[in-house]
DNA sequence: TAGTGGTCTAGACCACGGT
DNA sequence: CCGTGGTCTAGACCACTAA
């Protein structure tokens, strides 16, 4: 049992939610019946309920009641991990091989590098990441100039692009993709796949507000990777 | 601008956050602070702050003061989608095609099989679900009897396994894995796959507390599906 | 229109952990 | 030790909306 008293409200009422005691729609009791039953404030029932409502768990309406929420699609938080900070924390050597790194202007026919671009130029950097010496992701990333000046003169052959950017460009909103593909020749040569050319694809767009700030690509050989998520409607 | 006070407040600092004017580490103002710059209540400061640290942009410690978070692992909410609901809604048909269910004992060298059957049989069904009459994943299911009797006579023809145990078991936890593998002769058929044979594919948990609902593997052509993920870090 | 949740106040005591 | 955040109280007014 938890220390404080909104936590154990908290609990008490996730616990009838989550053994299926109160099923979606049922009407949970008021806030009022809460103080009189846990004997405190009204603030106290009010922040355990608000906790059940940011994890999902219950819906409000005024005049109402409180209900227990309708299961809405599955969701799951996602970890998209540092790579280098994955390999090494499985005790494997962290390696990195830059393969390209030019300068250029956004390809006129893609949109998206245009948008990115903001009327200045791109980064494009290709990069292998390896663990033990071992192929591990292929990256391909535009990183905008306009947004990220300082990025012109960092070489990206010591520290992967994406942790030099996480440590520059912080708290940024993201976008991402993930697809399975097959390995193009080139890609599955560069990745040492042989016969299975299976691999997760993860695209990232990365923005700060309306500002465009890189695009990534990262190919995973499908036998190497996986990525995990959890579900658990605890929410904090 | 935002209505009521505490989403004032939380919005303005989250702005000096995610502008990057304080950068991780930085000691935002402590609470009496302000209290004095908005002429409100500690309590009204203090929901602002508490939904930013939930939001993970904030950490805060005792005699020290709060300060704004160290980036972490990107971490994005997965939205794993019910594939009926999902067919229907790009306003193409949806059809169900059951290959197979039976109802068997867990097989003895799995241990997955066995602790899901915590002791009962297991119902074993394997479907295919059909996009405009074209296959669009391949579901292979374990349900155990024990946690969910009611599922031995159901025939799942009509409706999918995935969307009836939401019905009736819903609030469960998960645990998801995706991957991309190469499908094998026998699912490359099903699923009409020529030369292209990278899938996803998704493999889920589900659990009511300790109790073992059901485990499914789902296979996508690469081709047909996206999941996509998005995170910003304005929580709720 | 009556009762719910939404918000806010002006206090209070306490636990914890930097200084 | 002392100031911070963590928790809680006993009120209050208001907006919304279901009945």
């Amino acid at each position: 049992m938890n220390s404080t008293l909104h936590l154990r409200i908290r609990s008490n009422i996730q616990k009838q939610i989550l053994s299926g005691s109160w099923p979606p729609g049922y009407r949970i009791p008021f806030e009022h019946e809460l103080v009189a039953r846990y004997r405190c404030s009204r603030m106290t029932v009010n922040k355990a309920i608000a906790s059940l409502v940011s994890a999902g768990l219950i819906v409000r309406r005024r005049r109402a009641g409180s209900f227990v929420a309708e299961p809405r699609v599955q969701s799951a938080v996602l970890e998209i991990p540092d790579i280098r900070a994955k390999i090494e924390e499985r005790g494997q050597t962290y390696s990195l091989q830059l393969l390209s790194r030019r300068r250029r202007k956004p390809a006129g026919r893609r949109e998206y590098e245009r948008t990115l671009a903001a009327g200045g130029d791109l980064l494009a950097v290709r990069c292998l990441h390896l663990a033990n010496g071992r192929p591990y992701a292929l990256e391909e990333r535009l990183i905008s100039l306009v947004a990220v000046p300082e990025a012109a003169s960092i070489d990206f052959s010591l520290e992967p692009p994406g942790s030099w950017l996480l440590r520059h460009i912080p708290w940024t909103e993201a976008e991402h993709r993930i697809r399975a593909i097959d390995a193009s020749e080139e890609e599955a040569d560069l990745l040492e796949l042989s016969s299975h050319r299976a691999c997760l694809e993860l695209s990232r767009r990365t923005l700060r507000g309306p500002e465009h700030i890189t695009r990534v690509r990262l190919l995973f050989p499908g036998s190497g990777f996986d990525l995990v998520a959890h579900f658990a409607p605890l929410g904090k």
